[in-house]
RNA sequence: GCCUCGAUGGCGGAAUUGGUAGACGCGCUGGAUUCAAAAUCCAGUUCUGGCAACGGAGUGUGGGUUCGAUUCCCACUCGAGGUACCA
């Protein structure tokens, strides 16, 4: 009767299978409860150690829940578009909808070992045609809408063409492009159906725009900035530069202030919480129209310190901005050009985080101050990000350390506008209690005073007006893919038109290849069967485009944050036709009741699916505008990344002691490839990709040694540790356990697979307390006094545990409760059956055989979780540390009934006391009953 | 740069409201069992002085509050994550 996990594991995992003990119900007479795990990205490398950690924890949660009887959905599925995938096709040539395929094969499979209680019924996969079905209608969705500032919710865009129809666009208060005009009805009425489409465009909760993205000339695609390493491409090392191209854009913006205001209402991470405020920037200011000396264009700014104008001494424009080549003087051009292309080649990223290096040019053009109506140069710098706010500034030195630091660099001019404040050495940027001076009718103020004044009077001039302005940007929603989800969109005289929801899904076409085509068009421009037929609704070749009835469809897709957005609402009802969910489902389930995943996706997923839950609900889809309750991120597993050292512009690798003989790139190498010693192997290291496969290798003594740093264990950082091995050795059981006692769930941790020895014994003892002389067997006796007491005391231990997420601490308590319990001889029944279904949720296998040993033919899953009673825990005694200034000296056991003057003489009267005192009178003895005794002197 | 998190023995970590620092586990050392090994069991294991009894120091660094600080406050150092097309 030894612990035998493999034969234990198989049975039970069939068992589950076979009898669906974990299929939920979209209807019971349990209260419910949903618990949601990140899905994951199906990626050729497998499950790493990473990836469990987040769902055993929501796992162990989940089947805790059963056992309270709670009526759990728990599902699982894939975001099974992506990058990888593509990279792979476009290496291989094969489809990635055949090695996704794969992917998840070996996925469900991994997943599957670790015995999850997850109702795989409910499976979605957002690249599955019958799942991005309701992926595309919600585009068409957002597409049919516009945000209507007055109700602050979406409304139906037919709501706008009838008031566009009966007044024109002068009493709309929606959110809109900036540069929307004013029409009345006749206008609308005059308007050509296409013109109509553009002013709509404008409106339209999606739409189309230009916008910047990466773009590598070489690779023909556009990069994500995770692909660019120092401004090249990782792949390749080729030169990237910013571009303009026409995308769909999300008007998220339009939710700015809900999705704000919407965190006050979720218990999520506070972190997480700072950072999509910090994301969505809020800020309170003013929009400001600067005059061009000799030009009719206006800059306009926005700032939040409209009060301080009459400092502004010159302005600065992104380099990108429109208006640059237009007014930059002859004198200027060379100079001002050989800067933007510059400019171009550094990311966002490296512009807002180099504050050393102060760059900008004159560009010959003044600005006249809207007040004094004196001429302010206009320069142009990189520190100007296009995409924020208006793409310029006004620049007040004297104010703003960015713009005084500028000042001061090109020996501009740093006019003082605060009431005795020196400015000669620094910028003042504090607002409080600073008085304004040299600024007209503004001197004496206060920010607060000021700021009304200064607003009120820019609008009384018309020169600007106060505004409320958000650091979130729309979001762009196009990708230059293939392995995403196709729009529903087709274009007629260039013009975007949805196709009917009953046509849905429009299915990802075939390609030959899937890189770019050979005139810069995205993959899908290789599909030689993608145009839409208006007559017959349906897909047909290219060659039928008569731009009468059939017509060009979209070639790019959507991005990976589009089929994470609602899958959680999916779930609830997945394998619906009809709907994306029934009313029943939705109104059953409502929302997710614990949400577990990782925060590096704060700022995507999490708020993008906001953003969607929000629209959901304005349409009247869901009944809730937040989707998740809770949320607990799951910190990461780090794992020992290994790096390799190419030289710059070449197909040549320098081992890590030669590297600073050379300008090189640091690139991630498999760890798979790196021995103990850290040295490469080469060959593997060839036949990972084909563009390693000539590559050239500078050893050191016959060796290529490797960089290493400690980074999140990731895939695409190469450095993964895989789980299967683990369970084959030591069963799933023991990897639960393990993964769980590594640390607390939300901090990160590293990996080392060696500490796993610990739990498997820990699961032996466990086994051998229900066996006597090899058999299985449990006593009926009565259990004693202090096996009770180690019985309830774990049972509050582990309760208090899964409410803190304190999972850790509970592997520590079981290990604990089973030390003890194995010293007390402890075979009571009484005691071992409580046991059993306390460790279920952590290592279900094993109760799962004890449970049935024990004589019960149902899944132990289904039994109630034991009540804590208190009578157990009851102490007469304490052992109190006694103290001498705060120092631990010595101990004393005492009754719990004395009063603190008893204990206090107790204390006093004992020898110790008198030797660590050494004849010396006590100032002060603190004594906290039940707690510590400590004595001052 | 900015935002966020973290730092405790050789290692992962524990200490629930400010009250015995190092639970539990890994590793290591010694022992039992064994022809031997694996497995298992027993003892020890923060550093430091000491044969020992018993001392001294100690939770990244420097200050502060307190009878008492890993825990609270201030100023730093280092590491990790995010930073808008990796998912």
């Amino acid at each position: 009767m030894e612990y035998n996990f493999r034969e234990i594991e198989e049975k039970w995992q069939k068992y589950w299978a076979d009898n669906q003990t974990f299929k939920a119900e979209n209807k019971s007479d349990k209260p419910k409860f949903y618990v949601l795990d990140m899905f994951p990205y199906p990626s050729g490398a497998g499950l790493h150690v990473g990836h469990p950690l987040g769902y055993i924890a929501s796992d162990i949660y989940a089947r805790y829940k059963r056992h309270k009887g709670f009526n759990v959905l728990h599902p699982q599925g894939y975001d099974s578009f992506g990058l990888p995938a593509e990279q792979y096709a476009i290496q291989t040539g094969q489809h990635p909808a055949v090695t996704t395929e794969a992917n998840i094969k070996t996925y469900r499979k991994q997943l599957d070992k670790i015995g999850f209680s997850f109702d795989w019924s409910r499976e979605v996969r957002t690249s599955d045609p019958n799942y991005y079905k309701w992926t595309q209608w919600i585009f068409i969705q957002l597409f049919e809408s516009y945000y209507c500032k007055d109700a602050d919710q979406a409304r139906d865009i037919s709501e706008l063409i009838n008031v566009f129809e009966a007044e024109g666009n002068g009493r709309i208060n929606a959110v809109c492009d900036d540069e929307v005009e004013i029409f009345t009805a006749e206008d609308w009425k005059s308007y050509s159906e296409e013109e109509q489409q553009n002013i709509l465009l404008k409106y339209r909760l999606t739409f189309l725009s230009e916008t910047e993205v990466n773009w590598c000339p070489q690779l023909g695609t556009v990069l994500a900035n995770d692909e660019i390493v120092n401004g090249v491409s990782e792949r390749g090392g080729h030169l990237v530069v910013r571009k303009k191209m026409m995308q769909w854009s999300m008007r998220i913006t339009a939710y700015a202030q809900r999705l704000l205001d919407g965190l006050d209402k979720i218990d999520w991470p506070q972190p997480l919480k700072d950072s999509q405020t910090y994301w969505i920037g809020r800020s309170e200011g003013a929009m400001v129209s600067f005059n061009i000396d000799g030009f009719e264009n206006k800059i306009d700014v926005f700032t939040t310190r409209p009060d301080t104008i009459y400092g502004v001494s010159f302005m600065t424009l992104a380099p990108e901005h429109e208006l640059v080549s237009k007014i930059t003087t002859a004198a200027q051009k060379e100079a001002v050009e050989t800067y933007v292309k510059a400019t171009a080649k550094r990311s966002e990223l490296e512009r807002m985080a180099d504050v050393k290096t102060i760059s900008g040019v004159f560009t010959g053009a003044y600005a006249l101050h809207p007040f004094t109506g004196k001429k302010i140069p206009i320069w142009i710098g990189d520190y100007v990000l296009a995409g924020y706010g208006t793409g310029a500034v006004m620049a007040v030195p004297c104010g703003d350390e960015r713009d005084y630091a500028f000042a001061k660099h090109f020996g501009l001019e740093i006019p003082n506008i605060f009431e005795g404040v020196d400015i000669s050495e620094e910028a003042c940027s504090t607002k409080e209690g600073v008085k304004i001076a040299n600024s007209d009718f503004l001197n004496g103020l206060t920010y607060k005073k000021a700021m009304k004044t200064i607003i009120h009077e820019i609008e009384k001039r018309g020169f600007g007006f106060g505004k409320i302005n958000y650091r979130l940007r729309d979001a762009v929603f196009s990708r230059q893919r293939y392995w995403g989800e196709p729009f529903p969109v087709y274009y007629k005289n260039g013009l975007p038109q949805m196709i009917d929801k009953q046509y849905l899904p429009i299915v990802l076409p075939e390609v030959e290849k899937y890189l770019p085509t050979e005139d810069g068009k995205p993959p899908l421009g290789n599909a030689t069967i993608w145009s839409w037929d208006t007559s017959k609704n349906k897909v047909v070749s290219n060659d039928l485009v008569d731009n009468i009835t059939v017509f060009p469809l979209e070639l790019n897709t959507m991005p990976g944050w589009a089929g994470s957005s609602q899958y959680f609402n999916r779930y609830m009802d997945s394998q619906n036709d009809e709907e994306m969910f029934s009313k029943e489902a939705i109104n059953y389930w409502q929302d997710v009741d614990l949400y577990i995943g990782g925060s590096e996706h704060a700022t995507g997923h999490l708020l993008y699916s906001r953003f969607w839950q929000k629209f959901m609900f304005d349409k009247g889809f869901v009944p809730t505008d937040e989707y998740a309750k809770k949320l607990i991120n799951q910190g990461m597993i780090t794992g020992t990344s290994a790096f390799v050292y190419r030289v710059e512009g070449e197909n040549k690798f320098v081992s890590k002691g030669l590297k600073e003989d050379y300008k090189v790139q640091q690139i991630h190498s498999d760890v798979s490839f790196v021995n103990t010693s850290d040295e490469l192997d080469v060959e593997a290291f060839k036949n990972w990709r084909e563009e390693y496969k000539d590559a050239e290798f500078i050893l050191e003594d016959g060796k290529y040694i490797v960089g290493r740093e400690v980074e999140k264990m990731s895939k695409s950082k190469y450095n993964v540790v895989n789980p299967d091995n683990i369970c084959e050795e030591y069963g799933a059981d023991s990897l639960r356990l393990f993964e769980m006692f590594l640390g607390p769930l939300e901090q990160s941790k590293p990996w080392k697979t060696s500490g796993i020895s610990g739990v498997y014994s820990f699961l032996k003892k466990l086994w051998k307390l229900y066996v006597v002389n090899g058999e299985f067997s449990v006593s009926d006796a009565t259990p004693t006094k202090d096996e009770f007491k180690t019985l309830h005391k774990t049972i509050k231990k582990v309760e208090e545990d899964i409410a803190n997420f304190s999972f850790n601490t509970s592997v520590s308590t079981f290990m604990i409760a089973v030390n003890e319990l194995t010293a007390l001889k402890c075979n009571k029944r009484e005691i071992l059956e409580p046991l059993a279904i306390i460790i279920e949720p952590y290592a279900p296998h094993i109760a799962e055989e004890l449970w049935s040993k024990l004589g019960y033919s149902t899944s132990v899953s289904t039994a109630d979780f034991p009540i804590f009673d208190s009578k157990y825990l009851v102490e007469s005694s304490k052992v109190y540390p006694v103290s001498f200034n705060g120092k631990m000296r010595f101990t004393i056991e005492l009754s719990l009934d004395l009063s603190k003057d008893e204990i206090e003489a107790a204390v006093i009267a004992h020898e110790k006391t008198q030797e660590q005192l050494q004849g010396r009178i006590p100032k002060k003895v603190i004594v906290v009953p039940g707690k510590i005794v400590n004595i001052v002197g």
